[in-house]
RNA sequence: GUCCCUAUCGUCUAGCCCGGCCUAGGACACCGCCCUUUCACGGCGGCGACACGGGUUCGAAUCCCGUUGGGGACGCCA
């Protein structure tokens, strides 16, 4: 009875990207729903490419979409997880060479001694002949006296790709069929003994009793080689599932240049991390449910299966990502908004420790409906905590500048001061009452008043702002603002 | 260039495997109306797609072939 594993195996090249968080979350929950083991495992053999603030960075990428792995390498205060470690493929470098030159002694591989200048000679004639360029097989079927011959000189190894075809049962895309001629005997060591990629990731998935690779189709035409070493190296096949890639905008692969491909900049936009699981889920995936389209990560792991998976591409749509995350901020309670928004507010220079909890919590419910990122609150509530510097010019056109202006301004004071109770209802029954004695709008009241609070057009519920500014700041607002409509007309 | 994957509204998709229930359903966006104290939210309605061409069949979005479009792979990168 064996038990499903899969891996996400991402090289740590500075960021976690959004397509990488694609292929995580789907093998998070293909292992989920399985109840089976999820594996961290950093590609990070590109000694170049590698630092250790990448690995970090990457780390915290999965961290923020609360996607956790069952064994991987240490991070932070955690460490190591699992019995079949190393998981990072740097540790793991003598092994692979083990494996390869094991593959050598079986002699499903061989040393090559063509030097790169001859293989670019041979690449440059493949161009001019506008055919695929293939490695000859110059070397691949030297005798040992040749072998021996070359003494001390510097090899590669590469593997003796048997004739035939390999046919990948893939579980999304079906069964994909491959002459082996396609492929050329491929290097599995370079000169300093160092594995390739091919050889590593084989190794890697086969000595962790990786069960089934689910993984970007950028890599199903290299699936094939990965194939012919599982068998050649003995370990046991996984199933493959090759899933469509995330396509920016402008429906091209996303590019780690472009905004928007490491998933930490949308936490910095004021996105949830709810609503990118959720987000990222609706573009590879669909429910059994027709028409569901609300998910959180926990519901996701029992309604998950593999066969829900789409075969074609997906375009990111900031537009609807934006409506989705709306859509989250209303299913968070109004504390939780509070603790979410606090930090970005105070990261804008605004200093909130004058307020007690509850008054926040008001603060942030009244702002709940509104907003469509989280970083969009400041809008909304900075007048709250700084006097009112100048009214926006449009709104003031339309609500100080009518010759009833005045007069609008005189009763919201008058209202304001002689409120007896400073609450929300309070205030909505003197304004309507207001309406009801002398036939003025509503509307008109209601906003003099709002840009006299607030020095905008848009914000919270009239009522519910005032409530928590409080009866002194509205009154001297809403007077300053009456001074202020004096010297306009 | 060679090989591989893919193809339903502008976008994400349901339906396709098991042809008829499809004058193709939903969501985002857009437009209009309603609600309303602004903005938003919400409600109602509208616009809007089976890439094209051949087959197979009484009947095809659904099956087959081709074309075209899109994506990907062809490293001593991962």
């Amino acid at each position: 009875m064996s038990t499903v594993r899969c891996r996400i195996a991402p090289s740590p090249s500075g960021f976690l990207h959004i397509g990488t968080a694609k292929m995580a979350l789907f093998n998070w929950l293909f292992a989920r729903s399985q109840g089976g083991t999820f594996v961290l495992r950093l590609e990070d053999t590109d000694a170049e490419r590698t630092e250790e603030e990448y690995v970090a960075a990457m780390c915290e990428g999965f961290k923020w979409l609360g996607i956790d792995w069952d064994e991987g390498p240490p991070f932070g205060d955690e460490p190591e997880k699992g019995a079949l470690g190393p998981y990072r493929q740097s540790q793991r470098r003598d092994q692979h060479h083990a494996e390869g030159m094991r593959l050598v002694a079986e002699d499903k591989a061989y040393r090559c001694f063509c030097s790169k200048e001859e293989l670019d000679a041979d690449r440059a004639q493949a161009d001019a002949e506008k055919r695929p360029f293939r490695y000859s097989g110059r070397c691949r079927n030297l005798t040992p006296e040749e072998i021996a011959a070359k003494g001390e000189a510097s090899f590669v190894v590469r593997f003796r790709v048997p004739e035939g075809e390999t046919v990948v049962e893939d579980l999304v895309q079906g069964p994909v069929k491959f002459n082996n001629k396609e492929f050329d005997d491929f290097i599995i060591l370079k000169p300093n003994g160092d594995p390739i990629f091919h050889l590593a990731v084989v190794a890697d998935d086969g000595l962790m009793k990786i069960t089934h690779v689910v993984r970007g189709d950028d890599h199903l035409t290299n699936t094939p080689r990965h194939i012919m070493l599982f068998n050649a190296l003995g370990y046991a096949l996984p199933t493959f599932a090759h899933l469509p890639m995330v396509l920016d905008e402008a429906g091209k692969k996303f590019s780690k240049r472009m905004h928007g491909a490491n998933v930490l900049d949308w936490r910095d936009e004021g996105y949830l991390p709810e609503t990118l699981i959720n987000y990222v889920v609706m573009l590879g995936w669909t429910s059994e449910e027709e028409g569901r389209e609300f998910f959180t990560l926990e519901e996701l792991r029992h309604l998950f299966s593999i066969n829900r998976l789409n075969k074609s591409a997906a375009r990111f749509d900031r537009k609807k990502l934006d409506w989705l995350n709306g859509q989250h901020i209303r299913m968070l309670t109004p504390e939780n908004l509070r603790d979410r928004v606090l930090p970005i507010i105070a990261a804008k220079g605004i200093d909130t420790s004058g307020k007690s909890p509850e008054w926040l919590t008001q603060m942030a419910s009244i702002c709940q409906e509104k907003i469509p990122t989280l970083n969009n609150i400041v809008d909304y509530i900075d007048f709250f905590f700084s006097e009112v510097e100048s009214y926006d010019p449009k709104a003031e056109n339309k609500y100080f500048r009518q010759a009833e202006s005045a007069a609008w301004l005189e009763a919201d004071l008058r209202m304001m001061s002689a409120a007896d109770a400073w609450t929300h209802d309070a205030l909505k029954a003197a304004f309507e009452k207001e309406v009801e004695a002398t036939g003025v709008k509503l509307g008109s009241l209601v906003n003099a008043a709002r840009l006299a609070l607030t020095g905008k057009p848009v914000g919270p519920g009239l009522f519910e702002l005032a409530e928590l500014l409080g009866k002194e700041t509205a009154v001297a607002r809403i007077a300053r603002a009456l001074e202020h409509v004096k010297t306009l007309s």
